[in-house]
DNA sequence: TACTAACTCTACAAAGTCGATGTAGTTTTC
DNA sequence: GAAAACTACATCGACTTTGTAGAGTTAGTA
């Protein structure tokens, strides 16, 4: 399960990438729109400001906009910024490798074996959509042609 | 990130798949050879016990042992035991399905959709991988056959 | 029968995480 | 200078995770 905060994170970086470009968006309009508490998206998008996601100008007139293009931002990205590492197993993490304490051998064990593939999957889907692909109900590119 | 307790739960069942069946083996054994510990373990084989994947005997030559072949007993089902659903939102579980409480219409819903992908790779894997096939080093049958 | 090694069951506790909320600012525009 | 919006931390309650503790039950063995 992923956190109801990457969760809002997505929805607010959708919400986002269907705003015309230039003009700031309001805080509170998203958080309205989308049924996410002002408080806690205020947190989210400062934690993608801080990551080069998104920019924020201040005052009467101010706002949050994308400040890359939808189609460079991808899920796992986004993921990654909130919720950590998205490995099943520590030490299959690509960002936050740890060896399993418990782990005798790596190139041994069944589990890590198994959970390799799981990450392979995982990360085929979420590395290569971004929040264009979401927005345009579509498949990314590179799945788009594996099944054309 | 799969918790410790399933990781733990899976080394146990492969253990167990590789002692010869017949003759129960002893918690201690296990904990003591995987670095899991004892009191942990025992908790966590009771929880198998209960869901029919293991059986014991009690008394001095007491012990655990499969109570299924290890080529029906998948990942997936594991996980599901241990750590509840293996899905990535809510309302994208099979076993537990809820609406996600902020989410206006499933259907067009950008982030649900994305999501479905992932949790149709990760359940591709999961739920057809087994025990048996963890411990033979190679793909799981369906995943083989794709690849040849 | 008594011993003992094993499983069973319940309870609990320390530490961390999650999902917010609160307070106190700063910046900008009207 | 008031209002609207963003910035930055601090805090909080509920829950989960990862074990630990201890008393009880079962059954093989001397």
């Amino acid at each position: 399960m992923i956190s109801q905060k990457a969760k809002y994170a997505l929805r607010a970086l959708v919400a986002l990438a269907k705003q015309p470009p230039g003009a700031p968006t309001f805080i509170g309009e998203i958080a309205e729109k989308q049924k996410i508490p002002k408080k806690f998206l205020e947190q989210i998008l400062l934690d993608l400001k801080n990551h080069g996601l998104v920019a924020s100008k201040r005052g009467k007139a101010g706002g949050y906009g994308l400040l890359r293009p939808a189609d460079t931002i991808s899920f796992g990205e986004v993921l990654r910024i909130i919720d950590g590492p998205i490995a099943p197993l520590p030490c299959l993490s690509k960002i936050a490798y740890a060896k399993c304490s418990d782990c005798q051998e790596e190139a041994s064990c069944e589990v890590r074996r198994v959970f390799a593939q799981v990450a392979d999957a995982t990360r085929g889907v979420l590395d290569r959509t971004t929040i264009a692909d979401a927005l345009e109900a579509r498949l990314p590119p590179r799945l788009r042609d594996a099944v054309a």
